[in-house]
DNA sequence: ACGATCCAAGCAAGCGTTTGGTAGGTTGCC
DNA sequence: GGCAACCTACCAAACGCTTGCTTGGATCGT
């Protein structure tokens, strides 16, 4: 039956929703049997621990980042507009995944320092380093200017982006492509006015 | 003796650390109370509760913060001279306060949500005005674009002012003065490079 | 009849907080 | 000056509650 897998996915959903409001550990695993249903013993049916689920919840995450990515690193675009597609891809993924992202962008760094969640690591790495990759090759070009770090310019872009989903609401009249643009012209051309 | 108050300032010094490192709801008072060498009860002579120490560590920043903007504004300069000076008092502030830093932008929704903190929020709100204001201003003078909503470029700058605390480390060869020139370009002038 | 799925109950550990008491210094009163 | 009263700072122990997780048995579709 589909609803087997049913009962489990929502159980992923209904956790990452409350990951994502509460935090990880103020999550209770009756908290989110209560939110699906069920006794929280009965959790332990389908996952082995807590941070089992949160390891599903980001582990899939992180894949969908990393396959978008890639489509945008194989076309044979010029680093300012695969500058422009990442950040399209990035809101675009912080748009359907907004619990999973919140998830992430608010607790990498508690993440990073507990054991057993190294596959998350290393998918974060590669992620960076699309970025840097795209970054270096607009310096190397001379299309992007060599008097700001790239790594600076790198953790500033990556901030505003990922945590636009703190306060940046898809559904409302400000959409996530226009957005996207927005975030592209004011990094690449800044918020000062144009000479006349 | 000048020990009383100091065995105070210790433990608020040693909670903001905790706070900032493990996360709120991950610090125990128990924690608080071994890193500073006492046991947990005995913080109860000097604090009513745990909030009532994450509310003065949070206070003290933020009148901090209003205390800085509003010199800045009492300045004479324009717009994008202002900007510039909000960005270096943010980023001075977060290299002298880098704990209460991190409590606040990791945790400022989990405050929000709770009641009880409604001082911090007021406190916010003013420090969201500043900003506003000084962008508005330069927008009404021209010297700001006006094809990008103020709102949007205010929080993508702020995420990127206030989190560079996860990543950049003033003690290092990159300044934190460097920084602040380096944001204020950024976010003004944008990171393409200039037309030959 | 037989896994898959879930309930009912409970475990040990940890949480914030409270209580009662103690050691040592300061103060007030005669 | 001397003594009782008080105050500050803390310890030791416990309170009621919540946590992630476990166990044994009931239910149900096939």
């Amino acid at each position: 039956m589909a609803e087997v897998q049913d009962r489990r996915e929502l159980i992923l959903t209904t956790a990452a929703e409350m990951f994502a409001r509460k935090g990880l550990r103020a999550t209770t695993v009756r908290g989110i049997a209560d939110a699906v249903g069920v006794l929280s013993g009965s959790l332990y049916h389908h996952f082995p621990s807590k941070d089992a689920i949160v390891d599903e919840v980001l582990s899939r995450y992180l894949d969908e980042i990393r396959a978008r990515y890639a489509v945008v690193l194989a076309s044979d675009k010029g680093p300012a507009e695969r500058l422009h597609d990442l950040i399209v891809a990035s809101l675009e993924i912080a748009e359907e995944q907004p619990h999973a992202t919140a998830i992430y962008q608010n607790e990498a760094q508690y993440l990073r320092e507990m054991a057993g969640f190294g596959n998350i690591q290393s998918a974060a790495a590669e992620i960076q380093q699309t970025w840097l990759q795209v970054i270096a090759a607009g310096v190397a070009d001379g299309v992007f200017r060599d008097d700001i770090p790239s790594w600076v310019f790198y953790r500033l872009i990556r901030d505003a982006v990922w945590l636009s989903i703190r306060w940046h609401r898809p559904d409302g009249p400000y959409s996530t492509h226009q957005l996207a643009e927005d975030v592209t012209t004011l990094f690449l051309h800044g918020f000062a006015a144009k000479a006349p």
